[in-house]
RNA sequence: GCGCGAUUAGCUCAGUUGGUUAGAGCGCUACAUUGACAUUGUAGAGGUCACUGGUUCAAGUCCAGUAUCGCGCACCA
């Protein structure tokens, strides 16, 4: 049957008949290049290439970013594959600990059901019951993307292996004495119910006001009244003339309870210079008053809950929320004298949750804590050393700034999704005088409640899903460490420094070599895209419209590392205009070389039987061509080993349309109706064809396959599919 | 307050270790239509590379400073 080629490149109808066929034909396995390295049998012929997925959160639908870094990671891996690398990328999910259980329970309150009334158990179940559902839709959508992740190795955070990795580590980190149980003042969001780390607490500039209030032999400035209750001290700092006498004594303050005891220390974390320079430490609802409270030995005393309400002890105003209690103490205060006056347009910032937006009230709690200054020394000596490399290497900056000045990591979250800590306790006050880590907890112990930060888990991901803690697992063994992360620059902090933290730690090496950072993906006009200026690009919409490769190579084509990348549709029609030139530049070359018709597009019978081309009968031309095709060659490969994407794709385009379809094929025309040199030009547009066409498939997958499986029927030695060709030498 | 980035064509951006006439996409102008492709081709217009100073035979690129915009971190008691 002859093969007829349309005038376009009909993406919609091929794009997803080829990915299956690749899925199913077991090209996205690492193992492939095993196979197809001849005469090896020992797996260790090929040298692996691994980058694990950034784990998209099962709550979510992939946006714009995701494809983005999807394809940079599917670019360089589909390099490696061509270049006969054992090239493996793991695909999977994140459970996304709150982000999933808001989802959720949102979900069922809409149904009327309340989680408290059906319990911890059943609302889990509830959960995995959702993320069956939602979560295949994301695989199906990196798969529309043309990510040629290995499937069968796909993993889920909370799957029964990646919980044991959990359990392990946190196992094997108490042991070490790194991770610890204490009563602390912590960032507590109120809505979501849930202590939460420093580095998830976002601040938004708000304009209050700030009160100037009569404080015993201080005057004082405070934006936050209602924490007086809780006051147990006031700071100075050590340097501060004005208030030297006073320091170490104790004064009666008073108040609208009554008049309470406090002493005056001197502290470096206040700033003399900043409102009287006195300052009221009310050690239970600040961070900072709380370390303040911990170098001087000064009582805690907590007034608001975890509900964000007054309690019992706070008199009449018990119950109340805190914006009510401060209206209701600044009047009363006002009443006894105690405000001296008021700053009414005072702009400061309020520690919000990163993810419900509600305001932080920082409360006393029992959380988990993971030390981290032992961590962060080592992994700063890896970026130091360079055995880990960011790219761009600005980071390494912001990188290294992060690590200097660490705190620990609050891991323990007031959730029920996600892995359950795996301490017991021997009472059901959770007390810590008798505790057991581990895995087979003695009978009548009770399991702490709480759950791991999600970020916990994803720390372990680069190892977790090769079958550690199982170190002699294969995958472990031939895939860790991996090659490649590749993610975005905004989770440098949450995820990647974390991840080498915990690699080190517990694999005792660094997860990956190099960091590769993408910057965020805005609109055409370089706005943020937000579902409120709607603005937002949709990739499957895209994906419809122009092709998945016209969508990758407008990704990533003008954009560099570290950098926000703005796109329209119209750059992506610009790219689908260039998949389309491939399409037809194949078909002009498959017409001709067979002796088809062009009009009609049908194929015709002749065959190249081999692609040797006589040097002898080169033209000008043909000379010419060859030289410019082999610097663009040399550029496309070395841009490639540099990470530079952008560049590599640039070369590729210029080299392909201006210069192979402008000049040569135009020449062609000529040489092709010339008995004499027919053949040679023949093969020299196959070759050049064909070689362009591997280059060109990181960037644009399916196009370049499909044409790949035209240009087999009539030429001799092309691989079974351009996926595993082998890059041109 | 500390740090980082950006400033290049009308718009959005590339520009690798300093090296001829500074590039791309989109947009714009003129011409070309049964010719692989109009999702095209040919030709073209459009830039004092933010500003000031410095290093150099040579600076968009390196150094110092200024301005504007943006981002991160810390703090705001």
């Amino acid at each position: 049957m002859k093969k007829t080629f349309n005038k376009n490149w009909q993406h919609l109808e091929i794009e997803s008949k080829l990915y299956n066929n690749w899925e199913q034909s077991g090209y996205f396995k690492p193992e492939i290049s095993q196979k197809l390295s001849a005469g090896s049998d020992q797996l260790s012929a090929n040298k692996p290439f691994v980058i694990a997925i950034p784990p998209p959160n099962v709550t979510g639908k992939l946006h714009i970013g995701h494809a983005y870094g999807t394809t940079l990671q599917d670019l360089m891996i589909r390099y490696h594959r061509l270049l006969g690398d054992a090239s493996l990328y793991i695909p999977g999910m994140d459970h996304a600990g709150i982000a999933t259980q808001a989802v959720v329970d949102k979900k069922l309150r809409k149904e009327g059901i309340n989680k408290n009334d059906i319990g911890r158990e059943k609302f889990v179940e509830e959960v995995w019951k959702w993320k069956e559902e939602s979560g295949g839709k994301i695989l199906q959508q990196l798969r529309a993307i043309g990510a040629s992740c290995d499937w069968d190795r796909e993993r889920f955070t909370l799957d029964a292996g990646l919980s044991d990795a959990v359990r392990q580590a946190f196992i094997h980190l108490y042991e070490k004495d790194l991770i610890y149980r204490g009563l602390r003042t912590v960032n507590w969001c109120p809505k979501c119910h849930t202590a939460i780390a420093d580095d998830e607490v976002e601040y938004k500039k708000e304009i209050g006001k700030f009160y100037w209030i009569k404080y015993g032999p201080f005057i004082l400035a405070t934006s936050r009244p209602e924490t007086k209750l809780g006051d147990t001290a006031v700071a100075v700092h050590p340097g501060d003339k004005r208030y030297k006498d006073m320091v170490g004594k104790k004064y009666m303050i008073p108040g609208v309870l009554g008049d309470f005891e406090v002493e005056v220390v001197a502290d470096n974390a206040v700033d003399p210079n900043f409102g009287s320079g006195a300052v009221k430490v009310t050690p239970a609802h600040s961070i900072i008053d709380f370390e303040i409270s911990q170098r001087h030995n000064i009582p805690i005393k907590q007034v608001i809950d975890d509900r964000g309400r007054m309690m019992e002890n706070s008199g009449k105003y018990a119950g109340m929320t805190t914006k009510e209690a401060r209206e209701e103490i600044v009047a009363d205060m006002m009443k006894l004298g105690l405000i001296d006056h008021v700053d009414e347009n005072y702009e400061h910032n309020i520690a919000v949750c990163y993810r419900c937006g509600g305001q932080i009230e920082p409360i006393p709690s029992k959380q988990w804590f993971v030390k981290m200054k032992p961590l962060a020394e080592k992994a700063r000596q890896a970026v130091e050393s360079g055995e880990i490399e960011i790219i761009p290497k600005r980071f390494e900056k912001v990188y290294f700034h992060w690590l200097d000045n660490i705190r620990d990591w609050c891991v323990s979250r007031q959730l029920w999704w996600g892995h359950q800590i795996p301490v017991w306790y021997s009472d059901s006050e959770l007390s810590e005088e008798k505790i057991y880590v581990g895995e087979n907890p003695p009978e009548g112990y009770i399991q702490d409640e709480d759950v791991l930060d999600t970020w916990f888990s994803s720390a372990l991901w680069p190892f977790s899903t090769l079958g550690w803690p199982n170190g002699s697992s294969e995958d472990y063994q031939r895939f860790y460490p991996t090659t490649v992360m590749e993610t975005g620059y905004d989770i440098l902090f949450f995820w990647v420094a974390r991840m080498i933290m915990m690699g080190q730690e517990l694999t005792g090496k660094i997860p990956f070599k190099t960091v590769y950072l993408h910057g965020l993906v805005r609109d055409e006009h370089n706005r943020k895209m937000s579902k409120s200026l709607g603005n937002a690009l949709d990739p499957l919409d895209l994906i419809a419209k122009y092709g998945t490769d016209a969508l990758r190579m407008g990704l990533i084509i003008g954009s560099t590392p570290g950098q926000d990348v703005a796109i329209g549709e119209s750059k992506i029609r610009g790219y689908r205009n260039f998949t389309n030139k491939i399409w037809n530049a194949s078909r002009f070359v498959s017409l001709r070389v067979t002796d088809g018709d062009l009009q009609s597009g049908e194929q015709g019978e002749s065959k190249i039987s081999d692609l040797n081309i006589d040097e002898k009968l080169l033209t000008k031309d043909d000379r010419e061509i060859l030289v410019l095709y082999k610097t663009a060659k040399d550029q496309v490969t070395k841009h490639l080993n540099k990470f530079e994407f952008s560049l590599a794709g640039e070369s590729l385009y210029n080299f392909f349309w201006h210069t192979f379809c402008d000049q040569y094929i135009e020449k062609s025309k000529l040489q092709l109706d010339d008995e004499k040199i027919k053949d040679n030009t023949k093969k020299i547009l196959i070759k050049i064809l064909s070689e362009s066409l591997i280059m060109l498939h990181p960037f644009a997958p399916f196009v370049t396959e499909a044409v790949w499986q035209e240009l087999r029927e009539f030429t001799p030695n092309l691989a079974e599919s351009i996926m595993i060709s082998t890059w041109p030498k």
